[in-house]
Order: structure tokens, then sequence, then C-alpha cells
DNA sequence: CAATATATTAGAACAATTCTAAAGTGCTTT
DNA sequence: AAAGCACTTTAGAATTGTTCTAATATATTG
């Protein structure tokens, strides 16, 4: 398939070795049109029933932790007892629904010229992240 | 004192019998010029330095728990190890330095026209958080 | 196909947080 | 001020998310 050899590459661009465990976890991640938000145990639940036997959770870790260290997803700051993972690593913002626990991203570009008046000396912006919570009426 | 009896109230007007490790901890997070931005095992290393006696763990969970359930603290959204609590309940934003684990606050005023032109169908805002990632230079 | 470098795994370890149930304290009624 | 009840504190156990360990397995290179 074009799709496993392209995740193939893109493991390889990244340092990483193309094993059966890391190309399963990236068609989860990466085979779709949508934006994909997981937290470990979703993900691996995931996997569990695509493939009728379980990636250990150490795997799932540290092929996430890789994955966002090269930047292929981020880590959505967002306090809650599982960390939130994004397949989009665009620049984006999210609503996080409190009644149901779901995030759905918006864009940049629907928050009207979001531009600082404040910077601090000797320090460099690395990310400006809204996060709108919102609840049932 | 005017503050402990101030606080005897705070804390009777939120349903809270005043006891000794709660008047505490009032001191530690109210009794401030300033915004405090705190963990929960930092707090509890404040509380010890204090009183050189210990507050339990336990207890300092529950009355930051109730502090925030009652509105007179809040939780800052931000993925990291430790919840992070601020003293400030007041709309604003947070800088987060990478490089020091600090947060800085900024005031709603400092982003300009913060305004969404997205909205969710039968769901209400509850909260807008900005939060600027920074590191050293 | 052998050698070696890297990955995967189960389970242990760890850290933050919550729970439990026993002992202590604050408050109300007398 | 003493008694009784409800609420609080406590130490330690339990739980949960995450990382570590070291033995086994797999991918890559020669």
């Amino acid at each position: 398939m074009s799709n496993s050899r392209n995740f193939e590459e893109k493991l390889r661009s990244a340092g990483l070795r193309p094993t059966r465990q890391r190309l399963e976890i990236c068609e989860v991640l990466f085979d779709r049109k949508e934006t994909f938000h997981f937290t470990i145990d979703g993900l691996q639940k995931i996997l569990k029933n695509k493939l009728n036997t379980k990636i250990s959770i150490a795997t799932v870790y540290n092929t996430i932790n890789s994955f966002k260290n090269k930047g292929y997803i981020k880590e959505i700051s967002l306090n809650s007892e599982k960390t939130y993972f994004d397949t989009n690593v665009t620049n984006h913002h999210h609503f996080y629904d409190e009644t149901t626990s779901e995030l759905i991203d918006f864009h940049d570009s629907d928050v009207e010229h979001l531009q600082l008046r404040k910077n601090l000396p000797g320090k460099k912006i690395k990310s400006i992240e809204v996060l709108v919570k919102v609840a049932n009426k």
C-alpha cells in the first residue's frame, strides 16, 4: 500500500525504524482526513480493536513521545487527568467541551488578530494557545 | 488579628469550618498583595516552613479542592506533571516559562480584541484562556 | 545468514491524587 | 462547661497515569 510506504519514509526521516507496531500507530494517527485528538489509553483501545492483539502500553507511550519530539504530533495544554494529543501541528486552538470531554479545533483565523501587548525581555515566544471551555447550555 | 477574622468569615461563608489548618492555608494563599501561583506540593512545603510541623497532604488537597469548588482559587489550564492553581480568579491569562517552570499573569487588556468568530450551537462559553509558552532566547 | 543495534514487552517503579477509617476538633444544646 | 454530633484531620492504602528495567525479539547492515 502506498500509505504504509509513506509511513515507513516518515518514520525513517525521523530516525525511527518502521516496526509493525509503529506502522499500526501511524495508520491510526495519520491515515485520516481530519485532525485527530487522542489520549494514550484511547489510542491503545483503538489499536486493540484494530489488531485483536495488544501493543504494550510502554510502546504506545514511547512511540507517541518520539512523535511528539519529532514534531509529528503535539500535546494540548489542557489540565485534565489524562494528556491529550493532536495530530494537527499547525497553529490552532481548541474548544474543550466540559460536558462531553471532547476537543474541537478552531483556526487561528477564527480569533480576531490575537496580539499581545506585553512581552518578556530575554524570552522568546514558543507558542500561543487559546483554550475555550464550553458546556451544555 | 483582623486577617484571621476575615479568613474565618471567608471559610464560613463557603460552608467550611475555620480550622487551624484551613486558616494557615488561607494565610499563605490570601494574605498577600500579588497573585499567587502554586502547586500542591509547593504549598505544602511553604506550610511546613511556616509551621514547623506538617499539615497532611490529604488535608491540603481537600482544602484546595474545596476552595476551587467555591471559586476562591482556580486551576490553570496547563499541561504539566503537576497541577497549578492561581489565587487570581479574575479573567486573565498566563505566560508559562518553560525554562524556569514559572507562571506570569497577563491581563485581558493585554490581548488585543480577543474575539471568537466561531461558536458552538447549544453550548455556552465558560472561560477563554490564553497560554503563551516562552523560553530563554 | 550472522552480528549488532534498536524495539518491544511484561511487570516493577514512581509520582500525583484520592480514598478509607480511626482519632481529633469545633459547634450546638444543655 | 460538659455531652453529643457532625465535620475534619491524619497516616497510610489504593488508584491512575506515566516511566523505567532488563530480558526477549526484530530490523538492519555487512
